[in-house]
DNA sequence: TACGTCAAGTTCAATTTGGAACTAACTGCG
DNA sequence: CGCAGTTAGTTCCAAATTGAACTTGACGTA
């Protein structure tokens, strides 16, 4: 009872434990998990983050929302820090911060909005868009290197479900709400849902 | 040249922009990035876990690391700090902190490991397993959600290709080298590559 | 025009984070 | 056995993070 005979959810080839050279809690999370999207997610996301943005504060000296603003700028001069906030999922305080920093540096420039004074339209400088470009084929490298097990049609397919999903994505709850009565869910000290 | 006509791997349906109901950034992260996996792992691993983590903090009170803590012993019961740690990829100073807090809290249990005095060996108590066995319908729940677009075999196909992704991935770089000479390449004020 | 509401961005303060150094313990090898 | 190298976990502290409050501006309505 308390190890559930079959995992509902947790689909995928037979795996002897043990056989797949990844570390045993990490194989229990991927083959005994009801939620085995969610960590796959999670564990391909952060294996490539890490290794992506170590490097990118070793060879430029840039933190992650740092670059992520250059990114959001290479893909799309022009932008506002709002943008940026909203597509990367960094609060914007944060956001505010780097992009004063990189201003400090000289990697992109602030202008007002004419049409919204509120507003500042941010396009990279030409220091920014070669540290983009120097920087923007090693992340399609790595993710090359994530690809390569699949076939062309499987990354086809794997694209094609991702976009499925994430063109769902609108219309999934942003927060979760709480319905049941809390007094019997809350941790000791702590009162629940008020 | 600055905006290539063709994003290479930037595999998808043509979406028209504003057709999706999403933000046009966000649009422009999904469609017109060269590394469209790695952004469709974040924004969806995001997606999840935005809604998920604020209702954990909001009806037990726990912090992300601590309740993946509470998850990962939920899943196997009687791993170490360093297991939930290099599945987890929190570092160990978080993992060790967030343990001490779920022990105050009478949570889980720590234990010494005869074979190996260094380790200590972690339980959930019976009132971290129904924290645990309470939060997981709602986890199982948002998973489904996410996965409810697709048809039961595109649901087993993205399954066994994200699976096919985690078993290459122990041949994966941990790191990045910087071969090129790094005096171009630096952020003025800022050395790269040690 | 006046006013209430909402949005963009900044600042502040309190908390969280995680690298580095540390302790204690295990492992392998001569 | 003795010692160098490694590992589990903790502590320390400087730096990053973020919720909350604030400023400024836009927008709708009367």
């Amino acid at each position: 009872m308390d190890k559930p005979e079959k995992i509902p959810g947790a689909i995928g080839p037979t795996i002897e434990p043990g056989a797949t050279g990844l570390h045993p809690m990490i194989e229990v999370k991927l083959w005994g998990n009801p939620c085995w999207l969610a960590y796959r997610l999670n564990y391909l996301a952060l294996r490539y983050n890490v290794p992506l943005y170590s490097w990118v504060e070793e060879r430029y000296g840039l933190t992650r929302p740092e670059f992520v603003v250059l990114y959001s700028l290479g893909l799309q001069d022009g932008g506002l820090a709002r943008d940026i906030s909203v597509s990367s999922g960094f609060p914007k305080n944060t956001l505010s911060r780097a992009i004063s920093k990189l201003c400090a540096a000289r990697l992109i420039e602030r202008s007002e909005d004419p049409s919204d004074k509120r507003s500042q339209i941010l396009r990279l400088s030409p220091e920014g868009r070669r540290i983009f470009d120097d920087a923007l084929p090693h992340f399609i490298d790595f993710e090359k290197r994530m690809l390569a097990t699949l076939s062309a049609d499987e990354r086809d397919t794997l694209s094609r479900l991702m976009a499925k999903i994430v063109l769902d994505s609108v219309n999934w709850p942003t927060e979760l709400d709480v319905p049941e009565n809390p007094e019997n869910n809350a941790v000791p000290g702590r009162v629940a849902a008020d």
